[in-house]
DNA sequence: CCCGTATTGCGCGTTGCGCGCAGGAGTGCG
DNA sequence: CGCACTCCTGCGCGCAACGCGCAATACGGG
């Protein structure tokens, strides 16, 4: 094998992968081959499915890695959407509801896209970007800083704007939850939004997949009110659970089935 | 529109992103009509980023196309980047800068991805997307009522937070633009949106790529107070570039190169 | 050293693509 | 009702990109 075939190969697959989209040509002129080893290489990165022919270049197959947000969307997925089918089965006609950022509430505004005669308020992106296209959907976006890790909103414009409307149910999200300390994050100023989420809605779940009941990853709490309900999925162990039966709270575990 | 034509390229794109794969031949057999058909369907779902092409026919973008991804595969691609690239050659570490909805905004927020020391705040959520992953930007997303069509934010909301923010430059979205009643959107909302979003800044820009120029497809407008920046592309018509100039409008015409 | 394998550049014929043109269907307006 | 306007459609043409075969070259093992 000439030298470099290999890396220019890997080269190709990177600069694809990074940019999304990359010619024959520019490849050609960047590698200082012709345009005809560029297209071998592009046959041989398509059989090997690392990359996708277009006409006149290539194009990622799977765009971004943006691993963080794109894994959590991954895993445990059936059990997100488990617990995100439960909640949406909550929500009436003509209802305004609350939803947290976080994957499992993307996961929810996904049910809720054929919806009609509904107004969704939230401060994540994963449940804009679910939403963008519902054309049916009244979404308000309560802004504020974004978070890069979590890809949701926080601090005083959140703040401002929560405190401009009430809603029918609130949905959120966790790192962990614990029976009597209630929501734990990583920061206090996330806490301190949902606690703020909290009061501001008649109705108030918590959603968690399972492998996060009682973590406590962090040390900041948002203490909730009494009545509150905590969703989680099948693989819940009972005695995971057994404490919040305790105290007080109502306890769903979500059928994957659907129900 | 002959009957069918908006059925069809549902069906095509649904078909294309449930079997992957999708070719020219099939397609115009499939629905009758002629191949030429069927590619200028294609070529119109590329630019909405709903599918790639291909050559020989088209492939499902991943199922959560990536933003930028989808820009580049739009039209006018290199006439945004070329006034994305000026436009951030503008800012200066430290400043604080607002961002319109809108893929040429969009764009600019692509090129800031890797800056440091820089605060930026939009209404848009392609801005949102493409800094989503910038951990060194700080983002601050202003809220308010989703537009679907734009996926963009206006109403009370943003109108409430830009009342907390002032901005070293502004840099504006447009769907037409005139050296005199300034520019032209679908509503009146979104005009008052962005007449608010200028006197919040001390430096204000209207990017706007060379076919909207002197468009008027719309009847609510923006009136722009006097010292604003026109820029476009390289493709525009000095006859369209004359009345701003007549009218003491800074123009400005991005380089594609990159200057 | 020799030989097999993989790669490269080049030229060829083929194929799909984009564009311009003309016709037709739907829409809004006087 | 006619008219202008817009969008979609089919067709033909020039062109760019493609795939393939050929000969030359580079690398590695026996």
């Amino acid at each position: 094998m000439p030298r470099g075939t290999r890396a220019r190969r890997a080269a190709i697959v990177r600069l694809a992968t990074t940019s999304g989209l990359a010619s024959v040509e520019d490849l050609s002129a960047t590698f200082g081959v012709t345009p005809s080893t560029i297209r071998r290489d592009l046959a041989h990165l398509e059989a090997a499915g690392e990359l996708a022919r277009t006409y006149g270049g290539a194009i990622a197959v799977a765009a971004h890695p943006e691993a963080s947000l794109r894994q959590r969307l991954g895993e445990a997925f059936d059990a997100k959407r488990a617990i995100a089918t439960w909640a949406a089965a909550q929500i009436r006609a003509g209802e305004t509801v609350l939803l947290d950022a976080g994957s499992t509430t993307g996961a929810l505004a996904h049910e809720l896209r054929a919806a009609r005669d509904l107004t969704v308020a939230t401060t994540g992106m994963t449940v804009l970007e679910e939403l963008a296209t519902a054309e049916h959907v009244h979404v308000e976006c309560l802004g504020g800083t974004l978070r890069h890790l979590s890809a949701g909103f926080v601090g005083p414009l959140a703040e401002a704007a929560l405190s401009r409307m009430t809603f029918d149910r609130a949905f959120l999200g966790a790192d962990g939850v614990d029976a009597r300390d209630g929501i734990c994050e990583a920061s206090l100023q996330q806490t301190r939004l949902k606690e703020l989420m909290a009061h501001r809605s008649e109705k108030v779940y918590v959603l968690i997949h399972s492998a996060k009941l009682g973590r406590r990853p962090f040390h900041a709490w948002a203490r909730l009110d009494p009545g509150w309900t905590l969703v989680t999925d099948a693989d819940a162990a009972p005695e995971a659970l057994a404490p919040f039966h305790e105290a007080g709270v109502e306890v769903v575990v979500a059928d994957p089935a659907g129900g």
